[in-house]
DNA sequence: ACGCCATTCCTACCCTGGTAGTAGAACACT
DNA sequence: AGTGTTCTACTACCAGGGTAGGAATGGCGT
């Protein structure tokens, strides 16, 4: 039942890493941040102590090096994520929502036929009931 | 130019109070908030003290009475906030978003039928340039 | 007139995200 | 064996959100 995985900027940078390959070191994820984001190790390394104690995070040990892997799916934190979002700045009004996000963004056409698209299958999911 | 408006949790619940009114006072506010959360009324003040160190709020003094207003526009707050999620959660891909936008709550026909009219103006307004 | 009440201002505190230094273990090279 | 690199673990520190207490001030009821 939907708990708040409310992961701030360089959690999330941190987990898509995590997502991405199954499994990472800190070196690993710290070199995939790179481009952007300049940390010490042990900045990465603390981050990552700190994530594993909510739960975010998981590690074994290979010799002398930890092993970090994602413990939490990266739909349930979408999900999560979204709906608080929702809920928080629109009161949960889906398409007001929806309306700020095409106006954020370039949209090109073929977006637009993906989303009628999924509409539609949205559409029929509802009628099959 | 789209400044990083981000408010957390209770800045914006204060600020859907001033949005709604156009003024409150520090314990109208508190009063609004009420339903759901309880807090002294220092903590109110303090919490738009400090919002208006960040351009988020003014006030003007009626009295003795401090009376604050939004100094930021819902929108802007919106849109910021949904571009970054965006950005942050799903790497710009807007139909993803949408898509767990779709699972994340329940959709009534009226919903996808606003969303449908929505996507078609939409393509309009690619189509008139 | 005097004590009570509402209100602001200032200060303090805790928690979390983010950042990193320092110490110490383990290997690696010469 | 000595020096350097790499890695973890521990500790520290700052900023910001959130929370509130105490002091000061001015208004109000009786």
């Amino acid at each position: 039942m939907a708990k708040k995985h409310h992961l701030a900027e360089l959690q999330l940078a941190i987990m898509h890493v995590l997502w991405n390959r199954r499994e990472a070191t800190v070196s690993e994820v710290r070199i995939a941040l790179k481009p952007g984001r300049s940390l010490a190790h042990t900045t990465v390394g603390t981050m990552l102590a700190k994530m594993e104690e909510k739960g975010h995070v998981k590690h074994r040990s290979d010799g002398r090096v930890n092993v970090y892997r994602a413990a939490i799916r990266q739909d349930q934190v979408r999900q999560s994520m979204v709906t608080d979002l929702a809920d928080r700045l629109f009161q949960g009004d889906v398409t007001q929502m929806v309306c700020h996000l095409l106006d954020s963004r370039e949209i090109t056409p073929e977006n637009l036929a993906e989303l009628r698209k999924l509409i539609r299958n949205k559409e029929q999911e509802l009628n099959d009931e």
